[in-house]
DNA sequence: TTTAAAAATTAAGATATCTTAAGAAATTGA
DNA sequence: TCAATTTCTTAAGATATCTTAATTTTTAAA
């Protein structure tokens, strides 16, 4: 795990060997089963999530019942509720391990000492972070120009593999298509 | 101009006058008129801007010739189109000044010549792209949560002042209706 | 003050997508 | 291997939102 972390540090900034182990101390490894909640609506985030292995969804129920996946996370991705992690309100979204799933997690106290005694974490996480933001933007972009049919279309084609860890109607959902209606454009 | 930028950064970590004269070096002050454009379809975005007064919009023109504003950006806002900025590929987005618009803008090259100098504004961005983050995130979840009619109430309670500086139908295009449904909500 | 341009409204007909409800297929666990 | 659960499909009727095109109102420019 040490070691994919440290993979994953390299791309953004040059750490030493000393720096991942100072960084790594603050993390704590954890598995989560499939369908086990890293969080739930109403909890205080208190961490970030790096996803060693495996595959979670981020979601939202509204009032009609209704879940709307806003993003999934896999490996060598940062996960968290943003806006709770921040300012530490209580979360409106759930995030569940749709395998099985091993992570390191972070809290905010111990990153913030990361942050103090590694700067240049700072760096990776306002890449991270701006990476984050530009496939939020893609996203968004191809939503509003893309009718149900094509997001679906392009979806398929972008990502196949990914694709197929997913259920049809967690696409749908992450689509912002119900799945009867899904159902139907892939027929005809 | 200083100052105000300099009341900006010390909202985020504490900068010595000399850092905020560093910095502030490295940006050029420019005044766009109302209607004129900070970045056209196929242009490199080549800054970021820190926006001191005025208006601007972000925009893209879909397959239909429709406009789809993404955000608005107003004073004490960084702005640039993130994907062009970092990817250095051609936008697919046009900023525009919607009011006579004064910014303080930075290159790529210059900025990481201002990370590397004052690291601490490494924090700095890597909390200002959270902020737009949440920022984002929340209008998402509005929209996959409420009808045309709960987002444009929503919009206007939320952001009276707001609404007030920008013409109907471009806040209907940022609620992702079109002008005429909008009109139709307004009267029942 | 008048004219031109920009923005907002109206209304009728079209359509993409949803809702509901039921049944079929596939996957998982015992 | 069988039962239980989960996922996917079908179809009919409902509706939110869009399209088009014309008209009115407001704002900006000369």
């Amino acid at each position: 795990m040490k070691s994919q972390l440290q993979s994953y540090l390299n791309r953004y900034a040059t750490f030493s060997s000393e720096e991942i182990d100072a960084f790594y101390n603050y993390l704590t490894p954890k598995t989560f089963q499939k369908k086990e909640f890293l969080l739930k609506e109403g909890d205080i985030c208190k961490n970030k999530f790096f996803i060693i292995e495996g595959l979670v969804r981020l979601f939202n129920i509204d009032n009609k019942g209704h879940e709307n996946i806003i993003h999934f996370g896999i490996e060598n991705w940062w996960t968290t509720s943003f806006e709770s992690f921040i300012t530490e309100k209580p979360s409106l979204l759930y995030m569940q391990a749709l395998e099985k799933t091993t992570v390191l997690s972070i809290n905010k106290e111990n990153l913030e000492k990361a942050y103090y005694n590694i700067p240049k974490l700072e760096r990776v996480f306002r890449i991270t972070t701006e990476n984050m933001l530009i496939a939020i933007e893609r996203k968004n972009e191809f939503y509003t120009k893309m009718s149900s049919k094509e997001r679906y279309d392009f979806f398929i084609e972008k990502l196949p593999s990914f694709a197929q860890r997913i259920p049809q109607y967690m696409i749908a959902s992450y689509l912002d298509i119900t799945p009867e209606y899904l159902s139907e454009l892939r027929k005809g």
